[in-house]
RNA sequence: GCCCGGGUAGCUCAGGGGUAGAGCAGUGGACUGAAAAUCCUCGUGUCGGUGGUUCGAUUCCGCCCCCGGGCA
């Protein structure tokens, strides 16, 4: 890995801010901070569940002796019972830009990335009041899609309740559709030529292997612990709860099911995940330089 | 040793004289504000082995092997 990473620097651009994305485990904050340490810049976060504060084990978050070698931004900050989503994070990352500052982005939601290199629409946020109202006529999807405009509904997937859910939101908050304010998407924050771009592409089996340890040094480090901790007030449905991982500790914690069986579930979890990952990564972020693992001589 | 249950997809199992399905796992994909979310696609495997009955056996019968449980 070692000369994987100077021959990597070569081809990185001191001058332009990076981005790097790789699924989970596949070693992106390492790399993050090799670029940093050599090169300089200010690392951002791009993981959606990275950004709470109640996790750090469970999410693989830097550790404090890593955030003393460079500057980190965006990690551990949101509360967890607060809102968060894209939005909140282009508009942080936004403020950094401005700061004239070296960023190297990192991260492994695709959705934040590519949002910030295509462009996202600026549609208000939801009141609280109309996700309560959304959530409880969920019950019924098929009612809400049929009040969808007709240019939105041909958009979204009709059998994916999420996405009925938002269109509908958005329309019942501002009184317009959603395919309309979709239409209206600007220019990117950061464009994709302004930037070095680097897709880790890992090899599955190793990957997995790599999941599986990762896993069990997280339990190791206190995984249970963090969990337990943020067992008062637990609430499911909220991002922040979505953490692969704590669902299952959670479980056994509440002696639902072994140490070892929520272990395997929260492993196969992973496993999905970073399928899902890849599968963004090879269809949303073709124009990005790829670097398949494990490199050659590493 | 005898008796009963089982041996079918990577795992858990359903089925049944015309060569077989489900769930989970896995695969490929979709996805413009909960995205570590949400959703879609894809199922040939010596039906434990071997003889027999049959036009035809994974399905019925015999023997053998393996795994449970019971009796000795």
């Amino acid at each position: 890995m070692r000369c994987n990473v100077l021959s990597l620097l070569n081809i990185i651009d001191p001058a332009r801010h990076v981005l790097l994305a790789g699924p989970t485990a596949s070693g992106k904050s390492a790399l993050a901070l090799a670029v940093a340490a050599e090169q300089g810049g200010c690392i951002v976060n791009a993981d959606a569940l990275q950004v709470f504060a109640n996790w750090r084990v469970l999410t693989a978050r830097p550790t404090p002796e890593d955030e003393a070698l460079a500057p980190h931004r965006l990690y551990g900050h949101v509360a967890a019972d607060a809102a968060y989503s894209v939005g909140h994070w282009l508009r942080e990352v936004s403020a950094l830009l401005d700061t004239g500052q070296r960023l190297i982005i990192v991260g492994g939601t695709g959705l934040y990335l590519t949002a910030l290199t295509e462009g996202l629409v600026d549609i208000p946020a939801i009141p609280a009041a109309i996700r309560v109202e959304a959530d409880a006529r969920m019950a019924d999807p098929a009612a809400l899609l049929a009040e969808l405009d007709p240019a939105t509904r041909a958009r979204i997937d009709p059998g994916n309740p999420a996405r009925i859910q938002r269109a509908w939101e958005v329309l019942r908050a501002t009184g317009r559709g959603l395919a309309d304010w979709q239409a209206e998407t600007g220019p990117p924050l950061l464009p994709l030529p302004q930037t070095t771009t680097l897709a880790l592409m890992p090899d599955r089996d190793w990957l997995g292997a790599r999941i599986d340890r990762r896993f069990d040094a997280m339990i190791a480090g206190g995984a249970l612990d963090e969990v337990r901790a943020a067992l008062p007030g637990w609430v499911p449905g909220r991002p922040s709860s979505r953490a692969i991982g704590a669902a299952e500790l959670l479980s056994h914690l509440r002696g639902e099911q072994s140490l070892l069986q929520a272990v395997a579930l929260a492993r196969i979890a992973s496993r999905q995940y970073a399928k899902r990952q890849m599968t963004w990564f090879r269809a949303r972020m073709r124009g990005w330089h790829n670097l398949a693992l494990p490199g050659a001589g590493s």
